[in-house]
This record gives C-alpha cells, structure tokens and sequence, in this order.
RNA sequence: GCGAGCGUGGCGAAAUUGGUAGACGCACCAGCCUUAGGAGCUGGCGGGGCAACCUAUCCCGGUUCGAGUCCGGGCGCUCGCACCA
C-alpha cells in the first residue's frame, strides 16, 4: 500500500485506496491453492445447489450481462455459504451448437479450433471476476466426454417413443441454413439473425414435448420460480378447452373436424373455413370450383410466415361444397382462406362471424350471412351485430339458438357439446399450441443424432457402448441449401454397418439442436468426473433437483422448457427420482445503457476487463449488484462505480485503522445488528442494491465524525460484504487476525435484544398532516404520547377544537383528529 | 386483442407492506484541508417561501384518522403470446 502516511495519524480514519489488481491476484491464487471453492461432492452434510446458467463462450469474450448475471448467482451461492451449507456451484461453458459455427465461419476458422481459444479467453475473465466456482465440474459441451451423454439422452427418449421422425413443414433458416425449432422463431424470424423464416417441407427428428403439455403446464403450480417466468411458459403452451364438432360435407360424405373453444354459437356458425393445406379439400372441391381453389393454394403457399401469420385483409375462395350445420341442419358453404393456420387445432374452423372478428371481417368481404347468437346489453335478439363482433358477453344470454336460447355463455358450451356429443358430432378436448420440438439441425457443430439407417432394418439407435459418435473434423462444414448437414458429404464417416444386421447402412448426418446439451448439463456437472455414466446415481440424489437457478428470462419458453421436460423423460425412463430439475428459480433483469440495450451496433457495449481492471473486480461487481433492483437489471453508467469504490476503501480504512482496545460504541453495535438483520434478508430475496445501502449507511455511522470504529464493530461488516467483495474481505479477515477463509468464518447472528428500542420517535399529525416528533418511552401509552405532545408548541398550536379522535400506533405514529377537518388553523399561530 | 409487470427529485433508486416520501449512491453547491486536487473530511441538496408554512409519488375520482401503497376510471411505458379459432 503506497498511502501510509494517512495512518501514522491515528485520530481520523482515511480511506486508504486499496490495490485491487494486487489483493484479487493474491486470493484468487490462494483460493485455488487451498481448494477453498470446492466442496466435498460425497460427504457434504448439507449439500446446496446453485446453479447459474452457462454461458456460450463467443470469441468477443465476456460481457457485461454475463457478468452481471454471473455476480447475483456468486452472492446467493456465497451467503449460502457463510450460512453453513456445503454450496456446489459449478460454471460451464455452452460451446456446441450455431452460435460458436456461426462466428467460426464469419472469422474464416474452424470451429474444433475457434472453440478451446474461446473457452480459454473466457475463462480467464470469469476466474478474474472472483467467483466461487468448483473448477473441478466445469463441462464443455462440444468435448466428446459431454456430448456422448447428450446422445445417451437422445437415445433414451428414442427407447421411451419420444423421439420420431417425421416430414412435415419446418422452420428453414436460409440464413443459417438449418431448421429451427418453433421456439427459435420470433415473430416469424430467426432468433439468431433476425432473417426471415420459411416454409420446408422435410423429414426430420422431432422430441414429443406435446405429450407432456398438462404435466408442464400443472408443475408451474407450486414451482418456486419468477411469475414472469411462469406467465410465459404458460402462454406458450396455450392451453385451451374447447371442442371438436364434426362437419358432413354434402354429397361427398366427407367428414371435416374443427375446434373451437365457443361450441355454444353452433347456431350462428354460417359457413365452415379451411386452411388452404387442409389435406380434404381436394377431397371437397367442386370441378367449377377446383381452378380457384388449386390457384389459392398456390398462392398461399407462396406467401412468408411473417405475413401469413399477421393480421392482413381477408382473402379466400369458395370450395362449391356445403356443410350441414349439425345444429341447424342448415347447409353452410365451406371456404379455404388463409387465415386459418393448419397446425393449430385441425386446421379448420366453424365460422362464426356474429361473435368473431376475423369471420366478421371475412364474412363481409364475401357477403356471407352473419347471426346473433348472444343477445348484447339490451338483450333484443334482433339488434344487428353492428360494426364488430359482438364479443363481450360476460352477462347476456344466447339467443337465436334454438333449446339454447336464454343460457349464458359457459352453461351453454356445455350443454351444446353434451347435446352434440350424444348426436356423434361433437366431443370436448383441450387444444395446446405448443408443438413437438424439432431437434435435427443441418449444421456440423452439434452432437451427431446417434441413429443409423439399415435398408433392412430400418432406423437403428447406435448402441450405448458406442458412444460418442464423434464428430469428424471435416475441412468443409458450411452448411448449404441442400437440406442436409455437411456431414452428407463425407461418405467416409456417414458410411457404417447396421449395428442390427451388419450390412452397409447410413449415419443420421443431421446434429441435433443446441438446447439438448443445455436441457440436462445441470445433471452433468456433479459428475463431471464421471466417463462411465451420463450422471451417478448417488451424486444425482444427494445434489438435485437445483436448489437455487438464477437467470435470463430470454430462455422462458427455451432452455427452461427444454429442460424440465427433458427432466421429466428422466424421471419416467427410471434414471432419476425427480421430475423437476430446478425447485426455485429467479429471473435476473437486463443490464442496458443510456436507455438503450447494449449491442454492438450502438457501440455502447461495455467491456468488463477495463471496469475491472480499473477499479477492481470487487468494486465492479458490487456496482452491478449496486445499480438497481437485481430482478428488474439497470442502467449502466461509468460514474456510479466511484461510490462503490468510496465505500470500499472506507471498509479497506476502518479495517486498517480499528483500533482494539476498550470498547465498541453501544449505539453503534446496536446499528450493526440491524444491518446484520437487514443484509441478510436482502440477500436472501436477491435484494442486492438495498443490501448494499445498508452496509454503506453502517459504514457512514462507524466514521461519523472522523471516528475510529472498534474492530468488534468492522469484523462483522466484513462477513457481511464478503459475498459482495470477496477479495477484499478475505483481505480484511485476514488483516483483523483470522484464520482461514472468511467463507468458513460463518454469518453473524444478530441479536433480537439488540434491536429493540427502549426510546422511539413517535410522529404526531394533526388531521393526517405530519406537526412533529417526540421521543417517548417505547412502552409509552397513547395517553403519555398525547400529554407529550400536547407540551410541543408546534404541535399544540394545530390542536386548534375538540379532538375527535386520536390514532396511536405504538412506535409510530400518533394522529390527533380535531373537528375543524381540512380548514387551515383558524387561530393565530403562535411564533416559536 | 389476451396475459404479466411498471410509472416516485437533475439521474440510478428506497419506503418496515396503509403510518415522517425520497434511505443509499451519482451529479451538483458551500466550507475545511492542501503547493495542488479528478484525493479526503464536514454540511447542504424535490419545488415554492426570509420564515411560519405551503406543495409534491403519471392524470381524475373513491375508501380511510391517514394513500406512493388499497379500489374504480383514464393516459403512458416494458415484456410474453397472438389471424391460436
């Protein structure tokens, strides 16, 4: 330390600027000499999980996000920590998959190569930032000990029936050149380059998630997880309950399914829509019709999903073929139109243009014949629908509908679809919109999908013995137009006997999508030692499920759905006991800049290495936690880390000052224990920026007045920012004489005696209008506070009549209401 | 359109869950110390007013002794889903 000089003053404490490049250094290489992260994996007595989600190691090394992210985990982990509990908290790195192929192609390197240097740098940055981590469990997920699991996964979904293959219309990425799984489509583009999607029609390898729709959707019960995060898994499994009625086409006798959550407008379903895919309507179309129903297949066909998929004017064409409207018995004209979606429900629909928009809008464009089916707010059966659908039906009845008429709208659903039911045209059924995932990729940095084709045997699963089934190193990975993976080039490797028969078959050439290596490695990391099984029995029961999951909620609906349902396959398959992987999960905020979201583009992305090394990773980390709210993220700016630093270097100078002689001040102590109480319960609920607070505003009360605190009163102080500024603290721990890792020194109990006040500060109002303040006894009566305050002219001099009443909150608050309610004080005020 | 969340000083934000609005920090101002200060220390800091006080949490209403907090209506922002039947 180059400031020596402030402490040959042993009056007033200075803040002496520590070093942090030279202490951080120092403990990091003392942590990893004396294991200190590491935790006895088989005979921890109270083993914790903390889990924060790895990250893809890109070549521009780490960003800010990251680190903030990767900093509210390390404080959970550490506070759990110093609370006793034998804490595992491993970090990976999430290194197959398009990300990493995609900056390889774009630097011109090959991603086998690319990938170690990316881990490499990123490495370095996470050990700089001081997190505990167990370096011992760090996974890759591109080495073959990791992706071998990742295709026994695979392997055991495909033994369960939820792995299958099938040809069907897929997201194609003409960018990236592979398939995308619905969950990497954001509005109709890409969610890794923002192009816009097509339509393919091809054969892939698809994980039956949709099974498991009720089990996903009814776990979020009592998941202790973000509501966020829960909302949005909800909304993208999309259940809703409803109904399939069956439609006869006249003449031809074909029979048209549709669903519909709105079973009871049956009577006022004027005409029946079907997606221009639907595979009947060859089946159904009239000769005079065919030409202009073949040319709007053709059309829509055409069409890109963003515009397909968005609200646009209504187009459509005549079929010539009626239905029978099971109801009415009437004959209903059925129409192809494009705003109805094949894949949701069965891609057709009973249109209902009184009571839908979108058929009140088609319904107008063709002229077809529109029915009020539920009586509006002046219950006439015979108002016109007017300008929009009528859709707000919470408190009429149906009308126009026949042994319906006077239901209300959830009695009448019911009963239309008992009564159709019984007619065999109708019965109830829960439609989800999420579908099966999509799991092949036409990409060469993934997991080979163990499977191999036999002319004999058809698809065969590569036994588990064989495992992994490597990824070649091949010169010429870029994808292509083709549909298939650059492995379909190199007959070399694809060419391989059937492991049935032996006779020449056909590697699987697609490598399967990134959020498989990510959907178990939680399972992996405790043991990640282990080459003979993807996870061991007794480590798996001891560790999971996760005790605490801290991360980005842009992963809702894609490694967290992933995951649980791969958890859940688990479970049922017989290798673990859990279905859940992560009991409590916290979504952590965004970090953005001036109001904006950082990104390359703007250049206002922040490089942590240069924060770090300039004010100390310590300080760094602290000021992330420091800038807002860890649940809701912040705004960045450069200036807000000087405080942090400021109080750093006043702990760093109160340590170095304390003095041990005589006595710690009483009232100060009685603050520490309040700040102990306070940190600690913000810590617990991720209130890191109010945590902070506290602490600062003890270390303002230990100095006030250029006081030297007592090393009774800074010890603690320095377990409490331990988990905040774990470098420094481990150097005031030292400094204050102990022995071992602050981390091992305990949490500091706070003492409930301690907290209790014999002298409070009542406030009194007048008429709810704060007057003033006095300190009374905090057993005080209401009588005492009032005869106390009544002494006060200030407060007095309001008490203008009667008092009416009077409110006392012991320790609070006292209210005294007097009669002239809400006039100004009509005597003269007396001058103080 | 459906669902979730949010709206407080110049700025980032607090508020014991209905009880002193603005803790803590940044920025700013004044003073001390200093050859110097981008260091440190002390004090100030929502707005108005010399003051007593008045006024203030997006807007309007309500409940209450008392509302940033609860209720009704409106405006605005963020996120998720969305021609989803």
């Amino acid at each position: 330390m180059s400031n020596d000089a402030s402490t040959s003053n042993s009056s007033a404490p200075v803040p002496v600027p520590y070093e942090p490049l030279a202490i951080e250094k120092k403990w990091q290489a003392l942590w990893s000499e004396r294991g200190t992260n590491q935790v006895d994996m088989d005979g921890a007595p109270d083993p914790f999980y903390a889990l924060m989600m790895f990250p893809y190691p890109s070549a521009e090394g780490l960003h800010v996000g990251n680190l903030f992210a990767f900093t509210g985990s390390d404080i959970s982990a550490r506070y759990h920590r110093l609370l006793g509990k034998n804490v595992f908290q491993p970090f990976g790195y999430d290194a197959f998959g398009i990300h990493s192929e995609n900056y390889a192609l774009k630097k011109g390197a090959h991603p086998m190569e690319m990938t170690p240097q990316n881990i490499a740098n990123f490495q370095r940055q996470i050990e700089r930032a001081g997190l505990m981590i167990d370096w011992r469990s760090r996974v890759d997920t591109s080495h073959k000990d990791y992706y071998r699991w990742t295709q026994w996964v695979f392997l055991q979904l495909y033994k369960q029936g939820l792995a299958y293959k099938k040809a069907a219309a897929v997201n194609w990425c003409p960018n990236d050149k592979t398939v995308l799984a619905n969950e990497q489509v954001e509005n109709g583009l890409c969610e890794r380059c923002g192009t816009p999607v097509e339509q393919r029609f091809l054969e892939q390898w698809f994980f039956r998630i949709s099974a498991f729709c009720d089990r996903l959707l009814q776990n979020l019960d009592w998941l202790d997880w973000s509501p966020t995060t829960k909302q949005a898994q909800r909304n993208w499994i999309g259940r809703s309950e409803g109904a399939e009625l069956t439609f006869s086409i006249q003449h031809s006798g074909e029979q048209v399914r549709v669903f519909t959550t709105r079973a009871d407008t049956i009577y006022g379903a004027t005409y029946l829509v079907l997606a221009p895919e639907h595979p009947l309507v060859q089946a159904i179309a009239t000769d005079a019709q065919r030409e202009d129903v073949v040319a709007y297949q053709e059309r829509a066909q055409k069409q890109d999903i963003i515009t397909r998929k968005s609200v646009q004017d209504k187009t459509g064409v005549f079929t010539g073929a009626y239905a029978t409207n099971p109801a009415t018995g009437a004959p209903i004209p059925v129409w192809i139109a494009d705003y109805v979606l094949m894949e949701y429900g069965t891609g057709a629909i009973m249109a209902v243009p009184g009571h839908d928009q979108r058929d009140f809008e088609f319904a107008n464009v063709f002229a077809l014949p529109i029915i009020r089916v539920v009586a509006g707010a002046d219950d006439d059966a015979n108002t016109p629908i007017g300008e929009h659908a009528f859709t707000d039906y919470d408190h009429t009845r149906l009308v126009n509908s026949g042994r319906f008429n006077g239901l209300n709208v959830s009695d009448a659903k019911i009963q239309a679809t008992d009564w159709l039911a019984a007619e065999g045209h109708a019965k109830p059924v829960v439609n989800y919109r999420l579908h099966d995932w999509c799991i092949s990729r036409q990409r060469y940095w993934g997991p080979p999908i163990p499977i191999i084709y036999c002319d004999a045997c058809g698809p065969v699963p590569v036994p588990e013995k064989d495992l992994p089934v490597e990824l070649p190193f091949i010169q010429d990975f870029k994808p292509d137009d083709s549909g298939v993976s650059p492995l379909a080039r190199h007959e070399e490797w694809y060419r391989v006997p059937c492991p049935n028969c032996g006779a020449m078959g056909r590697r699987e050439t697609d490598v399967s999508d990134t959020f498989l290596d990510s959907a178990w490695y939680f399972l992996r990391y405790p043991s990640a030692q282990n080459d003979q099984v993807a996870f061991d029995k007794t480590r798996t029961a001891k560790w999971l499920p996760v005790d605490s999951y801290i991360g980005g909620n842009e992963h809702a609906v894609l490694h967290l759905l992933y995951s649980r349902f791969v958890t859940m396959v688990l479970k049922d398959g017989g290798h673990i006991d859990f279905e859940e992987p992560f009991t409590k999960f916290r979504a952590h905020g965004l970090i953005i800049r001036e109001g904006a979201k950082m990104s390359k583009s703007k250049g206002n992305v922040i490089n942590p290495d240069e924060y770090m090394e300039q004010w100390g990773a310590d300080a760094f980390r602290m000021y992330l936690m420091f800038l807002g709210p860890y649940e809701e993220g912040g705004d960045f700016r450069d200036q807000g880390i000087s405080g942090v630093r400021r109080f750093l270097d006043r702990l760093w100078g109160s340590v170095r000052d304390a003095r041990a002689d005589g006595a710690p001040d009483a009232d100060v102590i009685r603050k520490l224990h309040r700040t102990i109480k306070k940190v600690g319960e913000d810590c617990a609920s991720l209130s890191y920026n109010t945590a902070i607070a506290a602490m600062m505003e003890y270390i303002n009360v230990v100095r006030r007045a250029e006081r030297v605190g007592h090393r009774d009163e800074v010890l603690p102080l320095v377990q409490l920012a331990a988990a905040f500024a774990p470098h420094l603290a481990e150097e005031c721990w030292e400094h204050l004489g102990q022995t071992g890792s602050v981390f091992d020194g305990g949490w500091p109990v706070f003492d409930a005696a301690q907290l209790v006040d014999n002298e409070v500060d009542i406030t009194v109002q007048v008429n709810g209008k704060m007057r003033g303040q006095v300190r009374v006894a905090a057993d005080a009566t209401q009588d005492t506070v009032l005869a106390a305050a009544m002494l006060e002219t200030n407060i007095a001099k309001f008490v203008v009549s009667d008092v009416k009443k009077v409110i006392y909150v012991p320790k609070r608050l006292l209210n005294i209401v007097v009669a002239h309610l809400g006039s100004e004080p009509d005597t003269k005020i007396l001058p103080s």
